[in-house]
DNA sequence: AAAGCGTGGAC
DNA sequence: TGTCCAAGCTT
């Protein structure tokens, strides 16, 4: 793995996308919002709800003054509507704790709800060019290849795996930053879970997978997301009568998105639990105000 | 620490 | 068609 930097970054300044969140135009609550929605949430989804949440809510404090439920509404289909709670409640942080400005700082971004140690350190990294390891499935999965020899990273993040990421961070803030931008995109653009495409990848000469001819995944069997039936596709039709409806919704509305009572009274529970509906009288519900 | 949490596109 | 997967966080 002799010098990753240079392949890498002379890859990105040519293959790079032109996202509305990267570059010097794009404020910091423009790159934190877009952190919240790509958790989980592919590049193409996001691209228009993130133009229509800045042009609505162009600042935190624009975003903490309206009400949760405008959040939730506005979140459409982007999926885990937590995010966008927390994302309301980030933003009522930012300007209770940092008189309406992001924080630039890892400590003060970490402690924001809905921001764990990948968002902390995208948002220090890609708003305010600070030096961070910044681990998502992307770097994990072109370091587990290229430096592991193995086609897929572990579940969780190792020491030994954020021990290398620090040490291929490279000395100098800018550097750093455009480095965890750039291997970022290497794993979405070519080096991709179902189909690299290492002919066009940068490092295929260093890649110590391909050197071992791309050996298949040979780890304990990850566990795939089961959907019918679950509670999350039930709390999924529930939300999506809400969002749909301009006021409450009468409690038959709710019985005919999922007719069977059990799991649709403990998910309509568990979602009032959760800040994303309220109950409106006895006979109705509501997005939260 | 393992499980729960949405949604839709790609193959 | 069903399965896999997409810039994770929280409990």
């Amino acid at each position: 793995m002799s010098d990753l930097h240079a392949p890498v970054l002379d890859w990105y300044a040519e293959h790079r996308r032109d996202l509305p969140w990267r570059g010097a135009g794009a404020s910091p609550w423009s790159v934190m919002v877009s952190e919240f929605m790509l958790q989980q949430t592919p590049v193409a989804r996001v691209l228009a709800p993130h133009a229509a949440w800045l042009a609505r809510w162009p600042t935190p404090a624009d975003l903490a003054a309206a009400p949760t439920g405008e959040a939730v509404r506005m979140w459409g289909r982007l999926g885990y509507p937590r995010r966008a709670l927390r994302l309301h409640a980030a933003a009522t942080a930012v300007v209770e704790r940092h008189g309406g400005e992001v924080p630039d700082a890892y400590a003060d971004l970490l402690a924001l709800p809905g921001v764990g140690d990948y968002t902390a350190s995208a948002i220090a990294s890609f708003a305010f060019g600070r030096r961070h390891v910044v681990l998502d499935t992307n770097v994990r999965r072109v370091f587990a290849r290229a430096v592991g020899g193995v086609e897929f990273p572990t579940t969780a993040p190792t020491k030994a795996e954020r021990e290398l990421a620090t040490e291929l961070l490279p000395p100098d803030d800018a550097t750093a930053a455009t480095w965890a931008v750039a291997t970022m995109e290497l794993g979405a653009l070519v080096c991709t879970a179902r189909s690299p495409e290492c002919g066009a990848c940068p490092i295929a000469d260093r890649c110590a997978w391909l050197r071992a001819g791309r050996p298949a995944y040979d780890g304990p069997p990850r566990r795939g997301q089961a959907w019918q039936g679950t509670d999350r596709q039930c709390r999924g039709r529930i939300m999506a009568v809400l969002r749909d409806a301009e006021g409450p919704v009468h409690a038959a509305d709710v019985v005919a998105a999922w007719p069977e009572s059990t799991q649709r009274e403990r998910c309509l529970e568990s979602l009032v639990a959760d800040g994303l509906v309220a109950r409106v009288g006895d006979e109705s519900y509501a997005l939260p105000s």
